[in-house]
DNA sequence: TATATTAATAACCGTCCGGTCATTAATTGA
DNA sequence: TCAATTAATGACCGGACGGTTATTAATATA
């Protein structure tokens, strides 16, 4: 099993420089714990994930650890709040001032997804989050109205604006909005688990799928009238 | 953290009738860790669930178990020969005796895939594979080659039959086969982990959602000439 | 009933892991 | 320079789990 390359979401090092050992330092220790918990929550889950190793790539031992974070769970949750939590703000905003027409929207949507989220260490999460929250309901509930809601929302805000200016047929709001998510969870879930052990003949490229996934979904959303 | 219904593939009953203890049954014993396996793997996915408690649930010791099957990862691959594979030769037979139209066609088999997986406990396989495969390379490859590929086989005929008669576009069928396998990854995903800690305004019905999926699909589908 | 066979058991092994805590040493400031 | 403070350590705890094996007892056979 290889290691991930590191995945910094800010510009940290991974591997702080070798000082003398036992080096005091208390401010940098949290947020080089959340780059190491990241890369290895992303890895290999969250059940998975020994605390012993996020310690150990974040150069500390693990009692060190619960000094910063009261339990892995605790951790688990600030790695979701510093990495994904937030970037929703910057979507809502980019949504208002938007001028083009819809159908470009929902494409820009799905691509932007795809390059914010889909391609970063942030997609690991979310599949993380799906395939265990099972045996951790409270992390599920935690992700739900943290990310997912959000999300949503977002979602709902660009179909409405399409059926009011006419360009969609009126339809099922929420049913659609899973018709756009369908293939961001399907794609990223697709990456994290089969792909590695998928046939050649049966890779799919990112960029391709959503485009094809977009153009047939446009097919039967857009209003009869609307060019084609 | 509450127990699932018993899942039984065949009739057996789910605890044997109390005998007096010890009592030796080599013919019933397979089948009844069997279905102990696919209810718990289902519950608690494959990592988290212990040899010990199949056995238990089977009415047996853990030491017994180990008689018929050599590892946990062999219980598991003989979970899936009985429960899934096998169920698409069947599809195939009744694919090539289809009457109807290719539309019509693509309608049924996402609703007979409902019924005859999604809905059932070979979902939870499903799923299963797809949360852990990053941690069981080699269970993924074994599903990948016995479900996955089929599954892909059957629904790559279902478009060829559409494009061939003139009923769909032409478009690039590995692609749009991941489109119509999508929704239904999505769905029993969202099932299995988010659906329970959803607000009730993010429910969804399995069936409406298929049938949205499905007419937005067709909707870039269908070749322009063909009636809407 | 006596004996051989083997299904079933349960104690056991080695390992691993989340979390704790007494100890150690880097820093502060008097 | 010498406490006092506190960041950091690592040995340790309790429990769990996959898998093994010596032992036990249910059955078949004669």
């Amino acid at each position: 099993m290889s290691a991930l390359p590191p995945q910094s979401a800010h510009d940290r090092s991974d591997e702080a420089e070798p000082r003398h050992r036992r080096s005091r330092r208390k401010e940098a220790r949290p947020g080089e714990l959340l780059d190491a918990a990241l890369a290895l929550f992303v890895e290999k889950g969250f059940a998975a994930t020994r605390v012993e190793e996020v310690a150990a790539r974040a150069g500390v031992s693990k009692g060190t650890l619960f000094i910063y974070f009261p339990s892995k769970e605790e951790l688990f949750k600030a790695v979701v709040r510093e990495n994904i939590s937030g970037r929703f703000t910057a979507w809502g905003e980019e949504l208002e001032t938007y001028t083009d027409s819809s159908a470009e929207l929902v494409r820009y949507c799905m691509h932007s997804w795809w390059e914010q989220i889909g391609m970063s260490a942030a997609s690991g999460i979310t599949k993380l989050v799906m395939s265990e929250a099972g045996m951790f309901p409270e992390i599920a509930a935690f992700y739900q109205q943290e990310v997912i809601e959000p999300g949503h929302d977002l979602l709902r805000k660009v179909l409405q604006r399409g059926i009011a200016s006419g360009e969609f047929r009126p339809m099922p709001i929420e049913y659609a909005v899973y018709s756009l998510i369908a293939p961001m969870i399907f794609l990223l879930m697709w990456k994290h688990s089969m792909a590695p052990c998928c046939p050649p003949s049966q890779q799919l490229d990112p960029v391709t799928f959503i485009d094809t996934q977009v153009s047939l979904l446009l097919g039967g959303m857009l209003a009869p009238s609307a060019p084609r």
